[in-house]
DNA sequence: ATGGCAATGTTTCATTGA
């Protein structure tokens, strides 16, 4: 962390702003890949999910050697979230978890960058409609909701990025007809999605014209990438002033591609200077 | 109707993911 004094000669944002969020599974497996991933890109903000690595043993040497302070929430062998950022932005009042909600699963951490509220978030995943999976992630869900309600009273810019587990609707499924009702489409998943836009929030992506047929997750299965077989349900959501900075948001396809991918791919939005 | 693949650690299978 720079001292006070240094930090003045930086503008609060050097140039436009980007923020990546990227599902990872296994960051240990996938770091040199988002290493290069962060070198061709330069991202400015990267919200992490699964990291699935506790915290004693994350590589924070390793992404600081390629340009970003990490801050982490994980466990392991399941879940963990991460926020990368560049050394010049300030970043303070880092938090884990929901307020009110237990939860042994480490799957949100909250922090504020620069003037902006980021929380990075990984949705629990359901498994399958009518489990105690399926109930928790409602559950869950609900308690995110009332969170970022909060979030958003208190910071007017404010980002909710990461892996949400909800396709938002049937454009963003490879086939609607054959994930109708499943999980990830299921209308109460919807629902609680919609919630989460109800307090304001917009959905980056739909910001601007999509070609038609962007996914950020494809089964490793069944040669699904190849044949595009897959679902958008990894999103950045933000507040109605950074609404109005957002100038891009895109899905890089090109990372699910090569030797070991994630599943899923990254998605970056990025933000003019006010 | 089911498994297919990948990662983890309980490791040579079971569990989870999506």
């Amino acid at each position: 962390m720079l001292p006070e004094n240094d930090r003045a000669h930086f503008p609060r944002y050097a140039a436009a702003l980007k923020l990546v969020t990227w599902n990872v599974n296994s960051l240990s497996m996938r770091l040199p890949r988002l290493v290069q991933w962060l070198a061709d890109n330069a991202p400015d903000i990267v919200c992490l999910q699964e990291t699935k690595i506790e915290d004693a043993r994350f590589p924070r040497d390793a992404l600081a050697d390629a340009g970003y302070l990490a801050h982490f929430a994980g466990q392991r062998t399941y879940n963990g979230v991460a926020i990368l950022v560049r050394p010049t932005l300030q970043v303070t009042d880092i938090v884990p978890g929901i307020a009110g909600f237990e939860d042994e699963q480490k799957r949100v951490l909250s922090a504020t960058i620069g003037e902006t509220r980021v929380v990075c978030v990984y949705v629990p995943n359901g498994q399958a409609v009518g489990s105690d999976k399926y109930r928790y992630k409602l559950d869950w869900c609900r308690a995110a909701a009332a969170h970022l309600r909060a979030e958003l009273a208190r910071h007017p810019s404010l980002v909710v990025a990461g892996d949400f587990n909800v396709a938002p609707e049937d454009r963003d499924v490879h086939d609607p007809a054959l994930w109708a009702v499943q999980i990830h489409c299921s209308e109460p998943e919807r629902a609680a999605f919609r919630k989460f836009l109800d307090d304001g929030l917009k959905d980056s992506f739909r910001l601007f014209d999509q070609p038609p047929n962007v996914f950020s997750w494809w089964d490793y299965r069944q040669l699904a990438f190849p044949r595009n077989h897959g679902l958008r349900i990894d999103h950045i959501l933000v507040s109605p002033p950074l609404a109005k900075r957002c100038v891009s948001c895109r899905i890089d396809r090109n990372a699910r591609k090569g030797e070991k991918p994630s599943d899923h791919a990254p998605v970056m939005a990025e933000f003019k200077d006010q």
